[in-house]
DNA sequence: CGCTCTATGTTGACGCTGTTCACATAGTAG
DNA sequence: CTACTATGTGAACAGCGTCAACATAGAGCG
C-alpha cells in the first residue's frame, strides 16, 4: 500500500492534498484554457473541474454559479485583449526618435492599436469572444446586487483597452490631427469600427477573408477613421 | 363519428392530423420568436418542438439537427434585419422632391441604414444577436459538404443587407461624395462602424447609455464614417 | 376496394450539462 | 482535545441534443 502511495504521488504531484489550496485560481486558469480553445461556450464547468481533477461540485465553493465563472474568464480574456495591445503599443515606441513631430508617431500608435485589435481577434479568437460575450447569457437569476456589481466590473476592466484608445486620440488631437469638435464621442466612433471589423471578419460576412484582403480591409478602415476624426 | 369528428375540430383546430403538414415551417417559426425572445441561446430545438405541440424527436424529421434549426433561424434573422434597412430606406424616398441635386439625399439614405441597424440592434436584440451568432456554433461534426452549403447561404443573405449599403455607397460615389480611391473596400468600413456601435452598445462597454448619449454616438459615427470615406 | 411502402410522428433511453442536498474531511480556534 | 468552519465528495434532479425502435397516416398500385 505503502507502494501504491509512493507511485500515486509521483503521477500525481498535486492531487496528493484533500484541499487544493489554490481551487478558485486554478478553475478559473482552467476556465480561461477552455474558452482559448473554443470560446465563451466551452466554458464548462464541470469541465473546468475535471482538468483541475476535482469534483464539479467543489467549484460552487468558489462560484456562485456557471455564470460567475465565466464571467471571472470573460475578465481574464478582456485582460489578455488589453496586454496584447499595450504590447503593440510599446513596440512602436522604438521609432520615436524618428518622429518629424508632425504627431505621425500618434498616428502609427493608433495603426498599432487597430491591427493588434483585430489580430487579436484573428489569433486569440476563444479569447476574443469570451471578452465581448453578453453578460446577460450568464446572469440569470443572479440577484441584481451581484449583477450590477458584475456591471460595473465590466466597464471599469473594458475600460483598460478603452483608456488606451483614449489615450492615443488625445495625442492625435493635441498634434492638431483631430477636429475639438469632433474630440468627444471619438473613442466609441474609432471602436467600433475597429471592433465592428474584428467581429465582422471572424464570425460575420467578412469571414475567410485571404491574407491580402484582409489587410486591404484594415488599411480602408483605419484610414476612414483618421480621415473621419479629422473632418471639421 | 362526424360529430366526434367536428367536435374535436373545434376543440384542437391544429392538432387534429397526426400529420402536421407544415411542421418544418412551423419549427422554424416557433425558433424565430425564441431568437426574438432570448437570442440564439434561446433557440432549444425540444422548446420550438414543444411549442408546436410535437415531440422533440418529429423535429429531426426536417432538420439534421439543432445546429441546423438555428442555421435556419439565423438566415431569418438576417431577413428581418435588411427588411428593417429596407424599410428606413423606402420611408426616406418621400423627400426626394426636396433634394437639392448635391447628393443630401444619398447621405439623407446614408444615415438611414446607420440608424435602422442600430435601432434594430436595440429593438429586436435577440433577433440581431442570433443574425450574428458564429455558425460554428451549431455546425460542430456536420460535413464539410452542408458546412459549406451553409457559409455560401450565409454569404449571400447576408448581402442583402450588405447590398444596399453597397448601393447607397454608389449613390455617395455618384454625387462626389467618397473619393473614387476610398471606394473599394468601403462598404467593410462602413458597415464595420455601424455593426460595431450595434454591438458595443448591445452587450459591450457602451450598453445602457441614455438616449441622448446614444444619439451623439451615433450620429459622431455617422459623420465619421462620411467624412472619413469623402478624404483625399 | 385492399395492400404495401414511405413519410412522418411517438416513446424511451443515453450522455452531457448546471445545480442542490447530504455527508466527509482538513485546518483552525478555543 | 474539542468544536467549528472551510472545503471537498457523492448521489441525485431536471433539461438539453440525439439516437434506435416502434407506430401511424397517407399515397400509389393491384
Amino acid at each position: 500500500m505503502r507502494e501504491d502511495e509512493l507511485v500515486k504521488e509521483r503521477t500525481q504531484p498535486q492531487r496528493r492534498a484533500y484541499h487544493h489550496g489554490d481551487l478558485r485560481n486554478a478553475l478559473s486558469t482552467a476556465g480561461v484554457e477552455l474558452a482559448r480553445e473554443g470560446g465563451p461556450e466551452a466554458v464548462v464547468l464541470r469541465e473546468a473541474a475535471r482538468r483541475v481533477g476535482v469534483s464539479p461540485t467543489a467549484a460552487y465553493r468558489h462560484f456562485a454559479s456557471h455564470a460567475d465563472l465565466l464571467v471571472e474568464v470573460k475578465h481574464q480574456a478582456q485582460a489578455a485583449l488589453a496586454d496584447a495591445m499595450e504590447a503593440a503599443l510599446a513596440s512602436t515606441a522604438g521609432d520615436a526618435a524618428v518622429d518629424a513631430g508632425g504627431g505621425e508617431q500618434a498616428t502609427r500608435r493608433l495603426r498599432a492599436i487597430g491591427w493588434s485589435y483585430v489580430d487579436f481577434a484573428r489569433d486569440q479568437s476563444g479569447l476574443f469572444r469570451t471578452a465581448f460575450c453578453r453578460p446577460e447569457l450568464t446572469s440569470q437569476g443572479v440577484p441584481a446586487q451581484a449583477r450590477d456589481r458584475t456591471e460595473t466590473l465590466d466597464h471599469f476592466d473594458a475600460f483598460r483597452s478603452f483608456h488606451l484608445l483614449r489615450d492615443v486620440l488625445d495625442e492625435l488631437l493635441a498634434a492638431g490631427l483631430i477636429a475639438p469638435a469632433r474630440r468627444p464621442g471619438a473613442e466609441a466612433a474609432a471602436w467600433a469600427a475597429v471592433h465592428g471589423l474584428a467581429t465582422l471578419m471572424l464570425d460575420g460576412p467578412l469571414r475567410g477573408l485571404s491574407d491580402p484582403a484582409r489587410g486591404q480591409v484594415v488599411e480602408q478602415t483605419l484610414a476612414m477613421v483618421a480621415d473621419g476624426l479629422r473632418a471639421p
